[in-house]
DNA sequence: AGAATCGCTTGACACGGCGTCAATCTATCA
DNA sequence: TGATAGATTGACGCCGTGTCAAGCGATTCT
């Protein structure tokens, strides 16, 4: 409970070169430079070094920034909030393919820079871990709910999801592929459900 | 049929380069330095740009060459060869697990730097786009015996097939949640094989 | 009012790695 | 003898990151 979380200076400065950083990111990739930043925030390149401590720092603030702006608290908590396990992984499955959508960019730039910035791995892999947290307490519900096909065990089907709606094909299938997002949110709950799921209590039968 | 395919200069150094660049990019990963590599093979560090351009050229060379020093042709061939489309498509899990581990940390390299490099991009999109091609026509032959579920179209189910498949959810798989390659292989298989295909005439029924 | 502190600016600098250039060397082949 | 190809040498510019020291205008403390 140490006072850790005072980060430095002004808070409004703060968040305009947040804001800023964002708008960058999303139309520079990658390549989006520091200095760039900081003219949009109008503040001196330093301000920001002050603020963030690096380029890493920053990106890392920048999710938290992100998640918030676009009330990641609440969609978990509709996901969760679902009458049982089944349906909230279609509900996770549905948000996730919408949200990863508005923070691909960045998504992407986190990704590639993973391997050479120890800072920016450790960000990644928190986001993720929680990530496989909340599929693992998916899972688990499902199968006590006796809905998990025979044959998979609660992490091993869990393991599987997480890695299967990663960012990764998500973004091949509607950037490149150019399916919707909707349609990806479609087939792979269908994939998932074929795959993974028993039918309630009717087979899988399905309207030919 | 030009002879743009002769590179520059003398083929065994260009071999010797290439090799080298191999080992350094499977030890230091992305942050391998042309220097090094140039040290290592025992040249000059404008040698290396007399053979490759640039670095993204040298990336793109090495591609070409680890497939051709793992026989990737002849893996095709076993894939393609097999009797049945659905036993193709199963070949193929198998032998792209054990492939993409093989060559995972050029893939991250290739990966991490298509957002900033046009030339590494075209070469990745290069590979993956012979990668979808292959899929597509396997799954075509599925369809074509007859073994694709109902409500799935060919072009759906490859695109599918493919995405899920990428070096991404592999890695997640294997490096980090510590699945041994043949564990993802048969996870990939069972889910795909549940979940888009058919059974030949018995059910899905499964040894419990 | 005077002093300290905070938030930020200014300008300069070093570092690293990439890419480039011109000059040079050394075999080989004609 | 002299081209030509393959490679070396050493220098240079570029660019973005990260760092440093000094300073400046407000606000707060007393």
């Amino acid at each position: 409970m140490s006072s850790d979380s005072s980060p430095y200076g002004n808070p409004e400065t703060r968040q305009r070169i947040l804001s800023k950083a964002w708008e960058l990111l999303e139309e520079r990739g990658s390549s989006f430079r520091l200095v760039d930043v900081a003219d949009a925030a109008g503040v001196s390149r330093q301000a920001v070094y002050l603020h963030f401590g690096d380029r890493a720092g920053l990106l890392v603030a920048l999710v938290d920034h992100v998640d918030e702006g676009f009330g990641a608290a609440k969609l978990r908590a509709h996901v969760f909030g679902a009458p049982t396990g089944v349906e909230s992984l279609r509900r996770w499955v549905d948000t996730m393919s919408w949200y990863t959508g508005k923070i691909d960019r960045l998504t992407q730039v986190l990704e590639a820079n993973q391997y050479d910035d120890e800072a920016l791995a450790a960000g990644w892999r928190n986001r993720m871990n929680r990530r496989q947290a909340m599929l693992l307490a998916m899972t688990e519900r499902i199968a006590g709910e006796g809905r998990l096909r025979a044959g998979w065990s609660v992490a091993a089907a869990a393991d599987l999801i997480y890695a299967v709606t990663m960012p990764g094909p998500w973004r091949e299938l509607t950037r490149h592929l150019r399916w919707s997002e909707q349609q990806y949110s479609d087939a792979v709950w269908r994939l998932l459900e074929a795959g993974l799921l028993l039918g309630s209590e009717a087979g899988d039968a399905e309207a030919g």
